[in-house]
DNA sequence: ATTTATTTTTAGCTATATCTAAAATAATTT
DNA sequence: AAATTATTTTAGATATAGCTAAAAATAAAT
């Protein structure tokens, strides 16, 4: 069974807001994420339900079978080893990738995901720090902490970063924290919550407590 | 002005059928290109000569305009950057390439295409010996002999092969006659046509008549 | 120069994917 | 519990891109 690139940007939708099929979804939600009118989604979720990505009542809402799950992690795995490509290849910015990513996403051919992950090397996260599923769906999820949570000589690699602003990714870049980035808590400022962090055993950097709450660490 | 996917395919096959806009097509041999009927033609020449990329006189055949050659030459480039792509960099094989590059050609991305272009190198050909259009549409046509064709002594570079069956690819990858391929006419057998080669000066090769009028040699 | 054959176009239908406006259902408030 | 509000669905359009069957125009053959 094939899906239609309209019908995977929707399940990729619902996949998101459904925090990975584990909530229900509301359509007015959806529509609001894919830019489009509920009537349209209603129309769409009938059309999901009868090719049993979803198990569809209507006015009670949805759920993603097992089969719809698949589908959605195939295409979020095709989008992330895309910007991989993009970003490392490239040489595109991270604030460049999702526009292009968006739509090669949904090129179709088995060979060229696998020929693309293995010249990417089998990466595991993609630029912003996201898992990338492999062939199977499966995730590696790394356990996460906040920058602004970690203590004085906790150490750990940046893996994503919560606001992907173009402002706030360009300062990142300024300042040498990218994802992969390994760093270690020097000190801490107690009455604001500041901190100051060794980026990859060379610089070190001063920064605010918001700023840190917005960088994602796996602590190692 | 946009194209949609199904209008940029048909411009595609038009420039073709038309030899780069030159010759008029008739609306059953783009039906047969396309492997679809004539009467879809009808309505998408009909579409085409709204958007002012074919001068359509219905019954009396069509000519592709300056801007309709322009969009025909993005997408033939775009194509054949990705053919470089995936045989280069994915180890695609000839023949694996077409279906992937006829989907790939239709992402849209001016700064995708430009960082393709520099990260294969600006590459003139595309792994058929095809030359690739540059950004402005340009070609850069190198006069072609049929290998049959050449004297003793002569030499030359393979730009392309005309019977594309996987069955020749093979050949020639066995035989090392790839496209790129520096060769040198050692010897020419009188009563039947048949060569002997060197091959980027080191191996020789023996091939008959047949064989060598179907590879295309840019003279050097 | 008619007739016949071929080619091309039109008319009307189907499917996808969107929309607006109206109807139906569910949730909330008084 | 009834009325109001919010959400969701249906009904009926529109646009793209294909189809079949029939009509119209051109080309070929007698």
């Amino acid at each position: 069974m094939d899906l239609t690139t309209a019908e995977e940007n929707y399940l990729k939708a619902i996949y998101h807001l459904s925090d990975g099929g584990k909530k229900s979804v509301a359509t007015n939600d959806i529509a609001a994420e894919m830019k489009n009118k509920p009537a349209s989604v209603s129309d769409m979720l009938r059309k999901l339900g009868e090719k049993e990505v979803i198990e569809y009542r209507k006015y009670y809402g949805l759920q993603m079978t097992e089969s719809g799950k698949r589908f959605a992690l195939q295409t979020i795995r095709k989008h992330r080893l895309w910007e991989v490509f993009l970003v490392e290849k490239l040489n595109f910015a991270w604030d460049e990738v999702h526009e292009v990513a968006e739509q090669l996403e949904h090129i179709n051919s088995a060979l060229l995901i696998q020929r693309l992950d293995s010249y990417l090397n089998y990466p595991k996260f993609d630029p912003h720090g996201d898992p990338i599923p492999d062939e199977f769906g499966d995730v590696r999820a790394r356990p996460r902490v906040h920058l602004n949570e970690m203590e004085i000589n906790q150490t750990g690699q940046i893996v994503a970063v919560k606001d992907s602003s173009a402002a706030f990714l360009r300062y990142l870049d300024k300042v040498g924290a990218y994802i992969g980035a390994r760093i270690k808590v020097l000190d801490k400022v107690e009455f604001d919550g500041s901190l100051e962090i060794l980026v990859d055993q060379k610089k070190t950097l001063f920064m605010s407590k918001d700023v840190a709450g917005n960088i994602l660490v796996q602590q190692s």
